[in-house]
DNA sequence: CGCCAGATTGAGTAAAGTCAAATCCAGTGG
DNA sequence: CCACTGGATTTGACTTTACTCAATCTGGCG
């Protein structure tokens, strides 16, 4: 299932991973970095109450497989059709020096991930997901390929939830979903104010 | 009070904050890092919509003062009377080295930080929050110098919701508070399995 | 064409927010 | 040392929001 295709350079080969396929999983180890070329990337883990929880989306250009412990704690699944090249672990300097330059905006994305989600209404959070995702992709037609289950556990919110506040933005003119892994953001201003 | 880090350059000296004091404000340069020597950091920021929130708590040994930008998007503030030592913008490589080896568990905190908030009920937030805090202490007593409305903003949650859910978890005998600013955990697995 | 998983909608319930009042505490000054 | 005082915290009553569970709808696929 899983393609490696060669680039004209020497660099890293592209693997093509289908819908749900796992990148890696939780436990596995450690050490390589992966770099969405096309589609999409979600981390999941599964709580000791074995509740899903999603850490975070990954689209072209976003790096992921950080680890700080020698395995992988969560693990990283393709959503939809997804290109990934894979970076082995360093072990010549210019590697480490390119790697050091992917982790602080790592960093930052993180960090604007948690006030997402920590944010009071299910409006807002869906809101905020949904500028941070025009503002990753400069671009107003979102492709959203992973599932609303997955979204909700983004978000910290039920499914169900996500279903009504999108129907509540698509009433008040924001956004129009012209098919369920597709949004359209028509109001970015209204949308950013929502809180 | 002075403490040596493994650190090849000279001993960075150690400011003393007291409580509400900035270490830095958002919009101030980058650059410098900071590790905590005793008291708590929070990092504070104000929404366009007025808001306040607070994107992490810092204990001794922690360091923070991270940015991919030139500029903080974050301000530091010192909870109760606090030690910083202060570790300037790194220019030989040895102290690159040491800043590097700090980024990776940063980047695991924040997504620990992630999934805390990401949490379906105000119970499981607060619950996973104050686990959070023994492990890192390794104590059941945690000393929050930090205001409850601090707390709520960290958490997303109002400082009423604090208030009510902490009552809650001293009358099913998991926690006691002696005084406002010290939580003893007295039911650590009771507490973990909250959610 | 029918099937099935995912998504949406609806109704009732539980949880958390808001606003207001009461209480607690730390810091101040007598 | 102790009373005072203003901000922080807690508690209470009520409202709003989101969750749960069930039913319905939709779209992709054999």
């Amino acid at each position: 299932m899983t393609q490696h295709l060669k680039t004209s350079s020497a660099e890293a080969p592209i693997s093509i991973y289908s819908n749900g396929m796992k990148i890696y999983r939780q436990g596995d180890p450690s050490g390589s970095l992966y770099s969405v070329q096309f589609g999409c990337v979600l981390l999941a883990r599964v709580t000791y109450g074995g509740n899903r929880q999603v850490g975070g989306f990954f689209f072209p250009n976003d790096v992921f497989g950080w680890e700080s412990e020698t395995e992988h704690c969560f693990s990283a699944e393709a959503a939809g059709t997804t290109g990934i090249r894979v970076f082995a672990p360093a072990r010549d300097p210019n590697s480490t020096e390119w790697r050091h330059k992917q982790l602080l905006p790592s960093l930052t994305r993180l960090r604007e991930q948690l006030l997402i989600v920590s944010l009071g209404t299910a409006d807002a959070r869906l809101a905020a997901f949904l500028c941070d995702l025009v503002e990753r992709n400069r671009n107003d037609l979102l492709v959203l390929p992973m599932h609303r289950l997955d979204i909700a556990a983004y978000l910290g919110i039920s499914p169900e939830t996500v279903s009504r506040v999108l129907r509540r933005f698509k009433d008040a003119g924001l956004v129009s979903v012209p098919s369920t892994h597709y949004i359209k953001v028509l109001n970015l201003p209204a949308l950013q104010q929502i809180q």
